[in-house]
DNA sequence: GTCTATATCGGGATAGAC
DNA sequence: GTCTATCCCGATATAGAC
C-alpha cells in the first residue's frame, strides 16, 4: 500500500475515532510513520485530506452496497443486511457513534464546505435502501421507509454510544425487523425478524 | 443577568451551534462583550466552564420536564409533548443537530472526562418518558418504550441535519404518534396521531 | 471585576537539504 | 519521496495594573 493510500487509511480512522477536528497533522503522520514534512507532499491542507477521507468512504460504501446486492436475491434479506450493522459494528458505535452522522453533523458545526459531500454517504445508503423497498412493491412510499431504516440506524447509534447498552441495540434491531415485517406482509413468517 | 451567568449563556449556545472543541474562549468572550482576560476571573479552565453549560443543561431541561407535567394529567399527551419538540426546535435541529446527542458523541470522541457529565441529560428524557409509561400501565416495558421514543428522536434529528428535510421530520412524528397509539390500545382514536 | 499585556504551547503550513 | 528546520498564527492560560 502506498504512502498516500497509507494516510488516507490512517485519517479515516482517526477522523472516525478522535473526529475532524481533533485529528492533528501531527497524529496522523505518526499513525503511518512518516515525518510532518512529508505529509505536505501528498496533501497540501486538511480539507484536501478530509476531500479524499470522505471519497474512500464513498467509494468503500459502494462496494460494500454492491457486495450486499449479490449476496441475496431477496430484497427484504438486503434491508435486513443493513439493519445487521448496527450489531455488527456494536462496539465502535457504542465508543464512536456512527462514523456517517457523527462526520456531517461536525462539518455542520463547523460550516465546513465538505459538509455536502460527506452527506454522499448517506444518500448512498438511502438511494440504495430505497431500491429495494421499490422491488419489494413499496413504489410511492419506497423512500420514506429508506429514511425510516436509516433514521433507526442513527437514532441506535447515538444512544449506543451514549448509554453503552448492546441489549437496547438488539431490541431495537429486533422491532424493526417486525415492523419491516408487519410493514410487508406479502412475504412469509419465515422471512420475519430473528 | 450576571456576567458568570451570561458568560454560560453564551458558552451554551455556542457550544451547540460550532461544537465544544471548535469554539474559543475568544470567542465566547465576544459574545458577552468581555475581555479574555476577564473571562479567567470567572472559569480557570475550559472544562470548568464546560462542566457549567452541562449543569445549566440538567437544570434546564428538569424544569421542562417539570412544565410538561404539570400541562397535562395525561402520560400520554406528556410522551407526545416530547415527540413535539423535533417539530419545535426544527430549524435549529436542521442547523445544528440535537444538542444532547452531538455534545455526548463529542465527548466521547475526545475520550472527555465530563461525557458521563453530559449524558445526564439523556438520562432525565428517558427517565421522565419511562414514568410516563409506567403511568400508561407498561410497567416491565416501560424503559424500553422511553428508549424507543428516545431513539426516535436521535435518528430524526441527524437526519434531519443531514438532509434538511422539514417534511420528513413531521412524517416520522407523525409515524411515531401513530405507533404510540397502537402500542397503547387502552385509549380512545380521539387521543391518536395529529 | 475588569482590563491590557504577555507567556506558552500546539496547530497548520512552508523551505530546502538529501 | 522523505527528511529537518522553521514560520506563523490562534488557542489556552497567567500576571499584574486599574
Amino acid at each position: 500500500m502506498g504512502t498516500r493510500e497509507q494516510i488516507v487509511d490512517a485519517a479515516n480512522r482517526l477522523f472516525y475515532q478522535q473526529g475532524f477536528e481533533a485529528t492533528s497533522f501531527a497524529a496522523i503522520a505518526e499513525a503511518v510513520g512518516i515525518s510532518r514534512g512529508n505529509f505536505y507532499y501528498h496533501f497540501k491542507t486538511k480539507d484536501e485530506i478530509l476531500q479524499a477521507v470522505i471519497e474512500a468512504r464513498l467509494a468503500s460504501t459502494r462496494q460494500m452496497l454492491a457486495e450486499w446486492a449479490g449476496d441475496s436475491a431477496d430484497p427484504l434479506v438486503r434491508v435486513r443486511r443493513f439493519i445487521e450493522i448496527v450489531i455488527t459494528n456494536r462496539g465502535d458505535i457504542e465508543r464512536y457513534g456512527c462514523p456517517v452522522g457523527t462526520l456531517t453533523n461536525e462539518l455542520a458545526k463547523l460550516d465546513h464546505p465538505a459538509r455536502a459531500h460527506a452527506v454522499g454517504v448517506f444518500e448512498l445508503f438511502r438511494a440504495w435502501l430505497c431500491e429495494q423497498f421499490e422491488e419489494l412493491g413499496a413504489d410511492t412510499q419506497a423512500d420514506d421507509l429508506a429514511m425510516h431504516v436509516l433514521a433507526f440506524s442513527q437514532g441506535v447509534a447515538t444512544l449506543s454510544n451514549a448509554f453503552h447498552d448492546s441489549d437496547f441495540v438488539s431490541r431495537e434491531a429486533y422491532r424493526i425487523n417486525t415492523w419491516l415485517t408487519e410493514r410487508l406482509p406479502s412475504h412469509t413468517a419465515a422471512d420475519g425478524a430473528r
